[in-house]
DNA sequence: CAACATTAAATGTATGTACATAAATTTGCA
DNA sequence: TGCAAATTTATGTACATACATTTAATGTTG
């Protein structure tokens, strides 16, 4: 469905205005339907994010700067996704020894199961954006660095 | 700067699954962008993008269902942003005469004000998009229109 | 070494998102 | 008419986002 449909908004100032709105409405989209799928296994789409990061990392631990370094958001909280995790029990937490401001952030037995359920149901590899070609897919993130080009 | 770069993941499963989070970030960078610019004037995005739809209507009220319909976020909570604004005495909730369970949501002087001062500053019209060619948007737009397509 | 700055994480507060449910009103139809 | 269904908004709860502040530990420097 166009845009211009799916917000029932017929004209928009220019086409940048329109890509503007287009290409949040997307994201949003997208997103909407990540967190659909999570919802069957109690995660939320940040909650999921981390525990993948988690897994990169395993066996080795992570601190909450190096989740914020990877995350997608950076101003979202991780200190607080860790504690939904944690109440889980998906992830431990322990004071890093060599550093005791830190903190040890590990994934449990338990979360890798459950990561290697979410993957054998085929959730996460059914792409948003199966749509689009290769080559299309290219032209997209072409598009979408230009767009973030600083002066 | 690529998006590689942007969350420090050197590689990705394939093109698409870097086109989902390139997409994801850059609608969240666009709009950490424009929440930045409203700040000043103690709007969030939400109520400033409420606050457009109420002059788009004025001098005709809006109801919260109409709102809905014109968000690009549906599920977002129309009645409770309202409730910000009318705090901020830009918006006036009156009970639609017609119909009683409906309300009538009309933009104040205040709010006319607060938009043609933001309008003003030239706030708005810096396009996020800035960077790409109208050409190039008309790519953007045709891609994330396909990325929506349903079977 | 003591004082001060820096770093790492947690906490506080306001707002928004997602979804379920409630309350009031209107509509439709037996 | 009367009553169930549908409509419209508001409210409740859990979680996330955005940003300021606090707490504790570590570094730095005179």
């Amino acid at each position: 469905m166009r845009i211009e449909d799916e917000i029932k908004q017929p004209i928009f100032r220019d086409e940048h205005q329109k890509g503007h709105i287009n290409l949040v409405y997307t994201a949003g989209w997208l997103q909407l339907r990540q967190a659909t799928a999570f919802k069957p296994y109690g995660l939320t789409l940040p909650q999921f994010n981390i525990l993948r990061i988690l897994r990169g990392q395993h066996p080795l631990p992570a601190t909450v700067a190096l989740l914020i370094d990877r995350m997608l958001d950076k101003t979202s909280n991780a200190s607080r996704i860790v504690d939904r995790l944690e109440e889980k029990q998906l992830v431990t937490r322990t004071v890093c020894p060599a550093n005791r401001r830190a903190v040890d952030i590990r994934i449990t037995a338990t979360g890798l199961d459950l990561l290697s359920r979410i993957e054998q149901d085929g959730v996460i590899d059914v792409s948003g954006l199966r749509r689009l070609s290769t080559a299309e897919v290219q032209q997209l993130n072409a598009l979408l660095d230009k767009i973030r080009t600083e002066e």
